[in-house]
RNA sequence: GGAGAAAUGGCAGAGUGGUCGAAUGCGGCGGUCUUGAAAACCGUUGUUCCCUUGCGGGAACCGGGGGUUCGAAUCCCUCUUUCUCCGCCA
């Protein structure tokens, strides 16, 4: 969420970046400039209002203690008119700041400077590209076949259990998904990122925090007896950490990472994009989130960038790295890199992270604030990535790795694995 | 699930109707002293919002919401949360 009063200040601005966006923000900065108008009109009537009462009920007591009991009397008249004024504007303050609340949760963050313009996927920029694109024989398998031919993943049994897109692994596929998470977080605390274990259940308030509520309601898992939310990912306890915190300069950046199952409802998805690992309502991924100074939240995100590159290097993985255009961008997003790492048999490539900087728009919904040298308190900025989500690293590392009789682990994950060859 | 207790500033903890944004202690920050540090001593130390170019002034906040009252941290209602004991349980 932006800042009312930056909204009131630069309304221009929000309009003209959020093209970049391709929202049209035209109408909603207009009817937020005009309610935050009245909302400060109101706000000084009624504190001028409240302050005259306030005075005159000091006096009242003064005039009892001295007995004067006609003097108060008089005072306590007056306060009548005065509180029927109070009754009567109150109740539309609070009106006109529920309503200011509705609209500002759906204005988008606005977009950084070097975020290109475009409508969709096909205008995201590449970044950078690495690793070696693998030979396949013709006769090259999908996952989900791999899966089934080396008994690692079991998908029927997932839905016998639970349903669709929650699969099961076994044997050494679930060795393997442990191997991942392990190296993962090992490589984030080498790294300087602080390991967390964090629950994996939220409340209201820190999904509204993060930005899943109120809109991205339809696609978390509800917990409705005790009203809890199943994370999406860990950026939401995570970054919830810090919510309502006044952090101090010497604190700034917090590096946190976590490995948490991830619910997602994903309604309405079908056909190939949902087949095997591709898309899950379960699933495995560790996460970096940092907590910067406003003036260093673009290097973080470059060195979180270079950093899940890192990752998918040590994995061998033919990868590139997006840099979205606005059109594709989040709603909460300032600049967004998505990786992309290339699944051979499917011939696809497969997004694993998406790593980004929110700028203080998390900030101003959790009040998530640091000191400043001058003493003043300022909205901390927040970014996040994924380092990695593991099913479709898994999907690519079966099928790019397959041989005439098995499929090769990759050298940087034999330590944790135990085996180097699944067969 | 049953019974009881509680919720106050970064923390601990006073405050049961009037100058209480809130004693006191700890912590934090600044200073004196010291070669440096500790100790001691002195000072300082919440947030949001409104008005104001500034100086400054004002409103609100003692778990959330509502009520009584001229006036509420304090009284009433309600919700939530936490703790203790019992039960169940990894």
């Amino acid at each position: 969420m932006l800042s009312l009063k930056f909204i009131s200040e630069k309304p221009e601005l929000i309009v003209s970046r959020l093209k970049i966006k391709n929202f049209d923000a035209k109408d909603l900065v207009k009817q937020l400039t005009d309610l935050d108008a009245l909302r400060r009109k109101l706000k000084s009537e009624l504190d001028t209002s409240q302050s005259v009462v306030n005075k005159l009920s000091r006096e009242i007591g003064q005039y009892y203690q001295q007995g004067k009991k006609e003097d108060a009397e008089m005072a306590r008249k007056q306060t009548a008119t005065l509180k029927e004024d109070i009754k009567e504007l109150a109740p539309r303050l609070g009106e006109i700041e529920e309503n200011i609340q509705e609209l500002l949760v759906q204005l988008p963050n606005i977009p950084h400077d070097t975020v290109p313009p475009g409508r969709a996927a096909e205008d995201n920029l590449i970044v950078r590209e690495g690793g070696q694109m693998p030979v396949l024989n013709k006769d090259a398998l999908p996952h989900w076949d791999l899966a089934r031919k080396y008994d690692i993943i079991d998908f029927e049994l997932g839905v016998k259990i639970t349903g669709s897109g929650f699969p099961l692994y076994k044997g050494k596929g679930a060795k393997l998904q442990r191997a991942l998470i392990n190296l993962f977080l090992d490589t984030a605390v080498e790294s300087g990122y602080t390991e967390v274990m964090p629950p994996i259940a939220v409340n209201e308030a820190s999904a509204f925090g993060t930005g899943q509520l109120p809109d991205k309601e339809g696609q978390m898992y509800h917990v409705t007896a005790d009203n809890l939310y199943l994370i999406p990912t860990a950026e939401v306890p995570l970054t919830n950490i810090f919510r309502g915190e006044i952090l101090s300069l010497k604190d700034l950046p917090r590096m946190l990472t976590a490995y948490t199952p991830c619910f997602r409802r994903e309604a309405g998805s079908y056909g190939k994009d949902v087949k095997g690992l591709n898309r899950l309502h379960q699933f495995d991924k560790v996460e970096i989130v940092e907590i910067q100074h406003p003036d260093r939240s673009y290097e973080s995100l470059e060195r979180m960038t270079r950093y899940v590159e890192k990752l998918v290097t040590r994995l061998q993985l033919p990868y590139r790295i997006i840099l979205l255009c606005g059109g594709d961008m989040s709603f909460h997003s300032s600049k967004t890199y998505d990786f992309e790492v290339f699944s051979a048999a499917q011939n696809r490539w497969l997004e694993v992270s998406s790593v980004s900087n929110f700028e203080s728009f998390q900030s101003h919904r959790m009040m998530l604030r640091y000191r400043e040298v001058d003493g003043k308190l300022y909205p901390a900025h927040t970014l996040n990535g994924s380092a990695l989500a593991l099913p479709r690293i898994m999907a690519a590392l079966l099928e790019n790795n397959q041989v005439e009789d098995g499929i090769k682990i990759p050298p940087a994950l034999v330590s944790y694995s135990g085996f180097e060859m699944i067969s």
